[in-house]
DNA sequence: GACACGCATTGACTAACGTCAAATTTTGTT
DNA sequence: AACAAAATTTGACGTTAGTCAATGCGTGTC
């Protein structure tokens, strides 16, 4: 079910919620109108490209609603999920700062809108109100920290573990606390991006998937996922320790 | 060999060579006069920590010489190296700005010199000069691209290629192309540091090296490496195409 | 509704890697 | 120079995870 990308009309910086959320909201009134007038916003369906790798940056984006998936390709065609985007973060600034194309795909998960706001606007913006480029650091560095701990976790950690560990993460957004202490949590992304995301193959994620089942810590079903204690899956993450 | 830290007088922003090449190098006369004002120089021994995980950061850090080593720990005290800095980097920015403690370890891989520059001094920098900050930002962005990277090849390459790839990198700072075509190169860190940098456990890095001899392509002896055609270790990180 | 396609699961097998332990070398200290 | 400590190498072994291949499942298309 792939839309093509259309223009929407409903989005407006002015009234957006989601703003005051966002890297933003340092704006002041008067730049907040100059945001509005060198935005424009646009729906997706699902799997649809907000941009692609290779394409030089005219501007950065920024998410209104939906997931937006950040992947990056090898040389031989693997696809890496490196980071889920979501309503109110601003994507592909790297590219306008450097002047670099765009190292990564950001693509739509699902229906999403995503505003546009043009190079241009940009520039001015940062230059007018040196707060917002602060803004992007500091969400810039975070990434980074994000980043940075997940390369300590692929070098310490084993698949299972790791696949627990995304599975508690994605709960954060994704699950659902029922009244009996189980939860449940419906997976925004396949199997097989599943498995990128904790750099193994799609059939090892099925195999651990299997255990656990076996092991009565998470049970899967297309995507839902049912967790009875979620405490469990906090114990799958340290290493076995023995004692 | 661990001396301890010690305070050095040789080091002055506004003489110093290295600025030119660094985030500093956008600040205006004045501004430099500042930036002198607010920093000190010290001198470390090799081991040494510039700064430490959990501490909170009461400045930012400029290497001037030598090698700083950044690293994390994890629960269970694996150590993951995670970048090397060089003269010209500065360190230690995202502390200064979230106002949380450090998430890494800086360490002195050698005999080093490091300037320290305190957080009002920094501050006032940014404010006086927005420049910097988007400096920072550029820098930042290039790290998160770099963590990106090692990320798809920690997903998709085997320990193998990724020591491969890690030769080439250390390649271009401490390599020496010999007039032969064979190149030597001078490691900056133990086997241990080099496992850690691939997420492999040292006793496997210790049978890569013994197999890339057996196989002609790397020759190592204690930190020095010898390489008879770089362009071995090239083709070592494509994964097998079966022709 | 039948079909095709991509995704997911499972099995059999193999290769890669981690673990534990011991021997050896290197490095730093006294 | 002698010693102690740490790093490195090597061996034997077990486990994990990747590969190849076949089958089943689900979704969207015609």
């Amino acid at each position: 079910m792939v839309k093509s990308r259309s223009r929407g009309s409903n989005f407006d910086c002015v009234t957006c919620i989601m703003r005051k959320r966002s890297d933003w909201s340092v704006l002041g009134r008067d730049e907040v109108t100059l945001l509005a007038n060198g935005q424009s916003s646009f729906s997706y369906g699902s799997g649809e490209p907000v941009y692609s790798m290779g394409e030089s940056g005219d501007g950065v984006y920024c998410v209104c609603s939906g997931t937006v998936a950040i992947r990056r390709l090898d040389a031989e065609g693997n696809s890496v999920l490196l980071q889920l985007a979501y309503p109110g973060d601003t994507l592909g600034y790297e590219a306008v700062l450097t002047g670099e194309p765009h190292r990564c795909n950001a693509e739509a998960l699902g229906p999403a809108n995503v505003c546009h706001i043009k190079s241009l606007t940009v520039k001015e913006l940062l230059d007018k109100n040196p707060n917002l480029g602060l803004q992007f650091l500091r969400r810039t560095a975070a990434s980074l920290d994000d980043a940075q701990d997940k390369l300590v976790h692929h070098a310490t950690l084993s698949n299972r573990a790791k696949l627990a560990h995304l599975l508690l993460i994605l709960m954060d957004r994704y699950g659902r606390r029922t009244a009996d202490g189980t939860s449940t949590l419906h997976l925004p992304v396949s199997r097989r991006d599943l498995a990128s995301m904790i750099g193994a193959r799609h059939e090892t994620v099925s195999r651990i998937i299997g255990r656990f089942e076996s092991d009565g810590i998470a049970y899967f079903s297309g995507r839902s996922v049912r967790i009875p204690q979620v405490n469990a899956l906090v114990e799958e993450i340290r290493p076995q320790l023995v004692g």
